[in-house]
DNA sequence: ACGCCCGGTCGACATTGTCGACCCACATCA
DNA sequence: TGATGTGGGTCGACAATGTCGACCGGGCGT
C-alpha cells in the first residue's frame, strides 16, 4: 500500500486549517478551502467531533479544536525524553540567568517550544510551550539550523519575513551568520525577532552526537546585552546548560 | 452516510493508545492491541507520521506520539473563548489566595484543566495543563457534576478508584455531597484526591446560564482550611472569581 | 413572504482502505 | 557460523468503504 491514507489526509489538513484561523469556521468555510465536498467534509467532520478532536459550537454550527488535542499534546509532553532530561536544567538556567528559558526543536519549518521557564521575577508572563517560533531569526532557530541539516534545509524553504529592521533576510548574510554559529558554538539573535528583545541558545545532543534542539534564554535587550554583545556570563549559562542536558541524553563528555 | 469514517476512528484509537501506554510502542504491538492487520495499523501509522501526529524512533522503529499534537492543542487554547476570559481573573485568584488557580472544563470522564496558574511562592511547579483530573473526589469534578447534567452522567459511569482513605466512593454519599455542592454553591475536596491537599472550586455560566466549566484553588489542607473546615476567605475569592469570569462570559449579574 | 445561505442527509458509484501472505534485516542462540 | 524467531515493512486482490453531487429543512436578512 505505497499511498497514504486520504481520509486521514484530509482530516489532518481540516484540523490545520481550524488551528491556523483564529475563529471557528462553518462547515462549508472547511469544505470550499479545501476543495472538497460538503458531504465529505462533513462526515470527517462529525467523526473528529466524535472522538474529541473537535467541537461545534450548538448554536452556530461552527467548528472549532477539540479538548482531545490538548490531552494528547500534553500525552506527547509526558513521553518526550529531550524535555524530560532539561527540566531541572533549564530550571536551573532560569534562575541563575534571572531571565526566561526555552527549550525547542525543530517541527516542520519552524521551531517548536517543547519547555519554558518563566523569568524568575513577578511579573506576569504567557507560557509558550506548543508555540512556534521562526528558524531565520531566533536564536534556537538559528543554532538548529546551524547544526541540524535537516533544519538547514527547511530553513532555505521558508518564508523570509522581516519582523524588525534588524531580521536577516538574505540568504548569503545568514549562511555567515551560521558559519558564526558553528565556529563558536552558540547563537544569538539581538533584536531580530521582537524590537528590544534578544536571545543566545545553544544545542543539545543525543548519545549518538546528533543534534535534538536548542537550549536558551531570551529577555530586554539592556539585560542580555552589552557593550560588547552578548553577556559572556549570559553564554556560558546557556552553554553549561545544554552540555548538561546533553550528557544527560549519554552524549557523553566533550 | 451514517457510519462514521472507520479509518479515522482507528487513527484516533491509535493515538489514545500511545497516549496511554508510558513508552514508546511497536507495530505489532499497536495492531495487535487494536485487533488490527499488520499492514493496515502500518498504513495509518504512516499517514499519521507524515502528518506529524506520530513520530518514530528511527533506530528502534518504535512509535510514539508527535509534536504536530502539541501544536494543535495548544492552538486549541488560542480559541478557548472560557480561557481566555477567565486568564486575568484566575492570576488575581492565585495572587490574592495565595494557592495555585485552575480552570477545568469537562471532557469525558473527567475534568480537562485548560488553565493553571502557579502559587505565587518560589517553589518548583509542574504546569497541569492538558491533565485529567477524576470528577468524583476533586473540587472541580464534583462542581462540574452538580451543575452540568452531562457531567453528572459521566461521573456515575466513571471508576469510582479511592485514591487515598477519604476518597468518597459510595454513589449514595456522593449524590448527597453533589446535593450540597448545589445547595451552597461551591464544591471542595478535603484530602480525597491526595492526602494533605485540599481544594476548592465553584462553577462558572455562560451568556445561556449554562455550567461551562469551574474554577478553583487547591492547596495544602493546613492552609486551605481551619477548625471550621474550608477558609472562608477562601471560598469567598473563588465565588469572586467564578463569578467574574461569568461575567466576562455574558452571564449577568446575579 | 420570499429567497438565499448554511448545516445536514441520502444513495449510487468506484475509489480506497483493508486483509493476510510474503519479504528482509537483525539479533539470538546453539 | 548457520539456524531461527521476531519485528518492521511491502504486495496485490477484493470488496468494503469513503466520496461525490443532488437533495432537504430551517434560520435570517431583505
Amino acid at each position: 500500500m505505497p499511498g497514504p491514507i486520504q481520509s486521514l489526509e484530509r482530516a489532518a489538513a481540516i484540523l490545520r486549517l481550524l488551528a491556523g484561523g483564529e475563529r471557528r469556521l462553518g462547515l462549508s468555510d472547511v469544505a470550499s478551502s479545501l476543495g472538497l465536498a460538503k458531504g465529505t467534509t462533513h462526515g470527517i467532520l462529525r467523526t473528529l467531533q466524535q472522538e474529541g478532536f473537535v467541537e461545534q459550537d450548538p448554536v452556530s454550527g461552527k467548528y472549532q479544536l477539540g479538548a482531545e488535542l490538548l490531552r494528547l499534546g500534553n500525552s506527547y509532553l509526558d513521553v518526550h525524553e529531550l524535555r524530560a532530561r532539561a527540566l531541572v536544567w533549564t530550571d536551573d538556567l532560569a534562575r541563575s540567568s534571572g531571565e526566561a528559558a526555552y527549550l525547542g526543536v525543530l517541527h516542520q519549518q519552524g521551531v517548536l517550544i517543547v519547555h519554558h521557564v518563566f523569568r524568575p521575577d513577578d511579573s506576569r508572563q504567557v507560557l509558550e510551550v506548543g508555540a512556534m517560533q521562526p528558524l531565520h531569526c531566533t536564536a534556537l532557530g538559528k543554532v538548529l539550523s546551524a547544526f541540524d541539516p535537516v533544519a538547514h534545509s527547511e530553513a532555505a524553504e521558508a518564508e523570509w519575513t522581516a519582523l524588525t529592521a534588524r531580521t536577516l533576510t538574505d540568504p548569503a548574510l545568514f549562511e555567515e551568520e551560521l558559519a558564526l554559529v558553528r565556529a563558536r558554538g552558540w547563537g544569538a539573535d539581538l533584536e531580530e525577532t521582537w524590537d528590544g528583545v534578544a536571545s543566545v541558545a545553544a544545542p543539545v545532543y543525543d548519545r549518538r552526537r546528533m543534534p535534538v534542539g536548542a537550549v536558551g534564554v531570551t529577555g530586554a535587550v539592556e539585560r542580555v546585552c552589552d557593550a560588547e554583545g552578548v553577556r559572556s556570563r549570559l553564554v556560558a549559562a546557556v552553554r553549561d546548560c545544554a552540555r548538561a542536558v546533553s550528557r544527560d541524553l549519554g552524549a557523553g563528555r566533550f
